[in-house]
DNA sequence: AAAATAATGCAACAGTGTTGCAAACAGTAT
DNA sequence: ATACTGTTTGCAACACTGTTGCATTATTTT
């Protein structure tokens, strides 16, 4: 099962298009068995063992990640990035919900649609950034 | 009419049970002043020769108007706190409007109300931190 | 005016994320 | 298999935002 998301990583990143790097695979498959948005630290947690990596390599393996859109990025009040993978529910705009006390992150499933966000005029809209926040089940 | 932030400023400090300090009517002014969400840099601009103050002052300044509700913090992705005046209007919960390309942000009307936000089942829902990014009319 | 309390300035720090450059590597052609 | 080419990596140093501790200064109270 574990080797599941290595499968799924590898194809992912052949089929986008980009060199194979044992980083990026690592790092696409812990996302990909992530229930939640982590932390490039959390990241850096579980890869201890597998795979020594340089701290900048992760953050640039992130980002690669990001521009091909198998990943991304979500930030919140605590001014850190977190990164969640892209499975197909994830490809559409969604939302995401913050526990206020354990700082865990997860993806809602999507945005409340066929809204008219009422911008200003002239205004145009590209991208909805959606935090809910609150206690998870385990802190309330 | 510029006085006139002052004289607010002057009276919500003294209305929450301050201290008056030049620092915190000065800064509430300029936030009072202002028409959009404005960073701690742009805030010092404003105050250049104005008044003198320190870099961390200015930070403890604005915690403590946050804490006292005169104003309110936005984050954003370029992990920078901006910060604007709580108008009437923004007493409730409201929106944000960020430009992907000025990284001017604004606060829109008021959140999209009386939705159930879909949290699983436990969770307990504080408050809701809703940016829309897109191009302001200047920039489109 | 003096005392009590709170705010400020300064220096040093903490954390996240970034840049430049040489060395190592993956993919491809020979 | 081997050599080549351009990416990717590791390292060191940096940039930026925001924080902490403590002595000094300012505001408010008595």
């Amino acid at each position: 099962m574990p080797n599941t998301f290595r499968t799924t990583a590898e194809g992912m990143i052949h089929h986008s298009g980009g060199r194979m790097t044992s980083g990026r695979v690592n790092i696409l498959a812990i996302l990909l068995a992530e229930q939640q948005a982590i932390t490039h630290r959390e990241i850096e947690r579980h890869l201890l063992g597998k795979l020594q990596l340089d701290r900048v390599t992760l953050y640039r393996v992130l980002e690669w990640l990001a521009n091909k859109h198998l990943i991304h990025k979500v930030i919140s009040d605590d001014r850190v990035w977190r990164f969640h993978a892209n499975h197909k529910l994830h490809l559409q705009q969604h939302a995401h919900f913050k526990c206020t006390r354990c700082a865990r992150v997860i993806c809602l499933d999507d945005l409340p649609a066929g809204r008219d966000w009422s911008l200003p005029i002239g205004y145009q809209l590209q991208e909805i950034e959606l935090t809910v926040k609150g206690l998870c089940a385990e802190c309330v």
